[in-house]
DNA sequence: TACCATAGTGTCGATAATACACTTAGAAAG
DNA sequence: CTTTCTAAGTGTATTATCGACACTATGGTA
């Protein structure tokens, strides 16, 4: 049995409980995915909802999105942005619970999803087939995938959800799925070849049954370089 | 003499307290303003600060800010919009406070700043001018300034800093403000007018020393219909 | 009536965006 | 080993957009 809590921290007016939930997105041969956690407690107990939970009182806003990432989904060192603060009054049944959303962006490849420390289950789910979430999780993951269409566009940050070594067309590819619009290759490559963001490497892919293509990198410092020059990124 | 406060409020953990602050900006003749109060409390009692205050627990965020802003300025009805959570562990050195920043925009002309009701000093302060201010306000400040700055040019948010009825002259002073660099008066008309997001009154200026412009007003209607369609504003 | 300040207007060249189709490489199947 | 299949890789011509640039018109003030 669980032990009556007991309520030692007192304050002059009555408090919100502040949260963290992220939007994790991954990419994969068809589209965008979503990482989501079984919940094993009430409310909304066996529903599907963000990853997230209670900011502790010692840790910022960054450090506690990236503790829970870490424990409920094993994920770590992956692109991680403040997306919105969520504070309707009745989004959690329980009392005033404000939650900061931040959304984040991971290479499948590079990082396996363990089974969460608490038992409940973590799995990705294509954005076009989302099971019925928990909370306002459905407004949060909404905001996610606005943010991340309007952003990718001129922010090098798509990258981040591509292996660190990858073709030229997975990266069209991944614009296409964000940006739900076919782009045509030959411009593509001009524009992105012509930007010199991306370093070819002397390697191609593996285990395709066809011709491989040639594999690029994202070239951090030649982007930032760029940038102080007055480099605008645009796809 | 203030009554020992009754801490009846209680809690399993430890809270962060929740506020408020907004960054409120106007345009003048020559350049970008930002409100600031002067406080009256400790702690940086006397030093400039942002307008802001805690959340109550049975308020939305939005609700927080219009009624801080109110309170403070008797700024009402004015174009406001969430900016960022800041939550560093020692940026309040009361005790832990996390703070969800807004910005607003507001026409100099249309709205009186009134003598705040706590009797602490309400200001313009030109953004080339300012004062220390307190907490880490400066950083909030900075992070408005430059969401403002990327988003008034592809978004119509800057009307809300001129008067409904306004110059093209006028319209291009803004955006030579906020961009802070020069504009092409006939390129500038050239895509405005072309954009036919502004509508032409039968009105002109007065009391000008020289050949009248004419007045144009935004055209809320026509840019729903246009972004409906795909249009996509940009200066 | 002259002067001053800003309103208001068009063209041309450069640059960027778009549309579009075939050859090549490499693996797999017969 | 020859054919087949799939995707890689490549260039040009047209169109639209951007940016530079200078004079006349209007109305108030001296």
């Amino acid at each position: 049995m669980r032990n009556k809590p007991t309520k030692k921290y007192q304050y002059e007016y009555p408090r919100a409980a502040l949260t963290v939930d992220i939007v994790v997105f991954a990419l994969d041969e068809e589209d965008l995915k979503v990482m989501l956690i079984e919940r094993s407690l009430k409310p909304y107990q066996g529903q599907w909802a963000l990853p997230g939970g209670f900011v502790h009182v010692d840790e910022t806003l960054d450090h506690a999105a990236r503790r829970e990432l870490l424990e409920e989904t094993g994920l770590k060192d992956i692109f991680l942005e403040q997306l919105f603060t969520f504070g309707e009054l009745e989004r959690d049944p329980r009392e005033r619970i404000v939650t900061v959303a931040y959304y984040a962006l991971v290479n499948l490849e590079g990082h396996d999803v363990q089974a969460s420390t608490d038992a409940s289950n973590a799995a990705w789910f294509s954005l076009s087939e989302l099971p019925e979430l928990a909370f306002d999780h459905a407004t949060i993951l909404k905001a996610a995938h606005e943010r991340l269409r309007g952003k990718v566009r001129y922010q090098p940050i798509g990258f981040e959800l591509l292996p660190e070594k990858f073709t030229l067309r997975q990266l069209q590819h991944m614009y296409e799925v964000i940006l739900d619009r076919e782009l045509d290759k030959r411009n593509f490559r001009k524009k992105v070849l012509g930007m010199e963001i991306v370093q070819e490497t002397d390697e191609i892919e593996k285990d395709v049954a066809h011709r491989a293509a040639r594999l690029y990198r994202f070239d951090q410092k030649a982007y930032q370089r760029l940038s102080k020059q007055g480099f605008h990124f645009e796809i």
